[in-house]
DNA sequence: ACCTGAACACCGTTCAAGT
DNA sequence: ACCTGAACACCGTTCAAGT
């Protein structure tokens, strides 16, 4: 029985606190695991508690249910998240955030699901956070700046959810046209876009994050009000 | 016996084929209603079944699967959406239908989670053709017209979701910083906007359409291109 | 062709019991 | 405090059997 520092202690005992050593970080750490290789159907307490090597009813110890799971594993997900510094360039600033936020849901596509049904996500709130910020910097009023808070992250969370699930599932005009349930008598632009060619998902991205740049600026253009000083509301 | 036209005949023969009178769109309809009353995790086959009066399995032979039978409840109410006509006043178009379709979405709050999970829901091409008429009256070309589809569309739906869900579903600030989730110190503007009052979801949706626009009247300002003239592709 | 009942292979979660 | 096994109340779907 070697002596151990109160420290080390503390850590050993959070690290494994039951018999099995089971603890809430492992069980979120296994089900994100899980979740990455096969998806979050198949992220079954019962398969979970297998890989764990434990009985399903143990993980009832750390997690309160299978949505708590699934947001724990979300929050982690979302902490990977690095947010660019916001500068006074705030066009720059704001592509540089929500390129970001693509990266991150693009490298853990599982994940998406998952935290589009997340309750709570603690963690988004670093990105509305530097987001405001560069909406101030654009001259934005705050109320203003979360409307156009939720405008960008609908748009990168949606665009990415059709990138995740392969080439547009049932909204792809090609296929459509191949399956013929699209008639080119009623609908001739579908059908011509459909002859288009490739779908460039990133080249759809940077189009969407343009144009809703561009339409922030105008906007701000409108109803200057003191863009790139530092005062805040009294 | 009384003698009935061929065409009553048919129609009578369609809309009650088996024993039970049981249709697809007996099925479809039915689900519909319940998808309407208790959410998507109470539409079971069983339930349904039950509701119809009939065995579980009875449902497939109408409907190949409980995905099929989602995909046809979701296409039932994508049809409901009417498309405003497309005029030469491409800014107006839009707004029209896409506030067409949050309006769609608003009245079957239930249908949201199906329309997002379909694989294939042919009845919104309606919807990408006339978005892709008012984008060509704005001047754009088809694959910008595409991107631009996308992005009105990913909008929209997501903003809808987030209406749909309530109050923010952990995404609204007040609600984190009552719960101390939140740290006043670490993230003064959210915290700042989490006391900026009552959340207007229409407010923030005409915001974002304004927006959208705006960028893309900008971008066709950029690279001119016939605006306003019916020039086909050869 | 359409419908049925039983069965299969799963779920999340409750509960009483163990240490 | 942490873990277990059995049980409860569900699922979607397959299959063999009926009419």
């Amino acid at each position: 029985m070697a002596a151990k520092n109160p420290s080390m202690r503390r850590r050993a005992a959070q690290a494994r606190s039951g018999r099995h050593g089971l603890t809430r970080d492992r069980v979120v750490a296994e089900g994100r695991r899980l979740l990455r290789k096969e998806g979050m159907e198949a992220l079954s307490m019962r398969t979970l508690a297998q890989r764990l090597g434990v009985s399903t009813m143990a993980l009832y110890n750390h997690v309160s249910s299978r949505q708590d799971l699934l947001e724990a594993i979300a929050q982690d997900v979302v902490e990977d998240l690095y947010i660019p510094p916001v500068t006074s360039d705030w066009q720059h600033s704001l592509r540089a955030i929500f390129r970001a936020l693509r990266e991150v849901c693009l490298a853990n596509p599982h994940a998406m699901p998952v935290i589009e049904r997340a309750e709570v996500l603690p963690a988004i709130f670093r990105l509305m956070e530097a987001a405001l910020a560069a909406f101030r910097h654009g001259g934005l009023g705050l109320r203003e700046g979360m409307q156009a808070y939720f405008l960008l992250t609908n748009f990168t969370l949606g665009q990415v959810s059709y990138e995740i699930r392969g080439p547009f599932r049932g909204l792809d005009p090609g296929e459509a046209v191949r399956r013929g349930t699209i008639l080119s008598r009623d609908l001739p632009l579908v059908v011509e876009a459909a002859s288009t060619g490739e779908w460039d998902f990133n080249a759809a991205f940077e189009f969407g994050l343009d144009t809703i740049i561009d339409g922030l600026a105008a906007h701000s253009r409108k109803t200057p009000r003191a863009p790139r000083s530092k005062t805040r509301a009294p």
